[in-house]
DNA sequence: AATAAATGCAATTCTCCGGTTGCATTTAGC
DNA sequence: GCTAAATGCAACCGGAGAATTGCATTTATT
């Protein structure tokens, strides 16, 4: 039960898909990269949680305590969100002592790089074929 | 009331500030760049708006029908979905007859591309500064 | 003018997320 | 060994968000 919130009926309970012109299959895009990097978007999209980013990318390795003071927010919040870069690949943690000093992960930032990266020549392409196709 | 849900209180009621070494302040990321790039990342960070993304930067303007045909989802969805996207600066829409033709709007990617390249950038001038430490 | 297509708008549902509070657990330091 | 710091864990709460359903509205087309 309950159908997982995703995986949803079509517009009417009938309509045997209007094919009017639909480019939407294979547009070399979602088969290459651009897979996956959803949940890096999402991870970096909290305000939060870029500023944490933002910090540990600058070469340090800080624990929960030090990523906390100067927040406004809760140890444990900052905790939650740095749990949730982890999920992301974007930050890593290694245990020294009685604390967990936290480091950043640059594979995933690069991972993000190229998805934009590829959105953006995607659009370069079109824009050239355009302009080819105007002048003709 | 309602203190904004952002605005809370620190970890105990009274604590004035451990500072133990706080190098949160002033990382020369937060003031720059990076200041609003958490909602274009938070908008790109849903599977079904990537998808939406990276069908509209392939060049065509598209009708809200067209973008539905293909996917699984209603079309409100993908409406809601379009919303959220030209709320964050990533796609616009011209009205052409009684349809609403969507289509990619490139600056706001340039601005999450240049938020990556400075934390790229970041985490490689910290290795370098490492790198250098090391050797002396 | 009537019909059907394309879309807009509103209400509803349900899950997930950001955040807090309270307490338990590990561990360094005396 | 005892104490206090740093963290972990679990429950809880309010709101945002993703998706649906139903109906109204605009606008080609005939």
């Amino acid at each position: 039960m309950s159908p997982s919130r995703r995986t949803a009926a079509k517009e009417p309970p009938s309509k045997p898909a209007p094919a009017r012109s639909a480019p939407l299959k294979s547009s070399s895009l979602r088969s290459s990269s651009l897979r996956g990097a959803a949940p890096i978007f999402a991870a970096l999209g909290d305000e939060t949680r870029l500023r944490l980013v933002a910090v540990l990318c600058a070469g340090s390795a800080l624990s929960i305590a030090q990523l906390t003071s100067g927040t406004e927010i809760t140890r444990q919040a900052v905790t939650k969100h740095l749990h949730v870069l982890a999920q992301a690949g974007l930050v890593r943690h290694v245990k020294v002592g009685r604390e967990r000093r936290w480091e950043f992960e640059p594979s995933q930032v690069e991972e993000a790089r190229r998805s934009l990266d590829l959105i953006a020549r995607q659009w370069d392409s079109a824009l050239g074929r355009l302009k080819l196709a105007v002048e003709r």
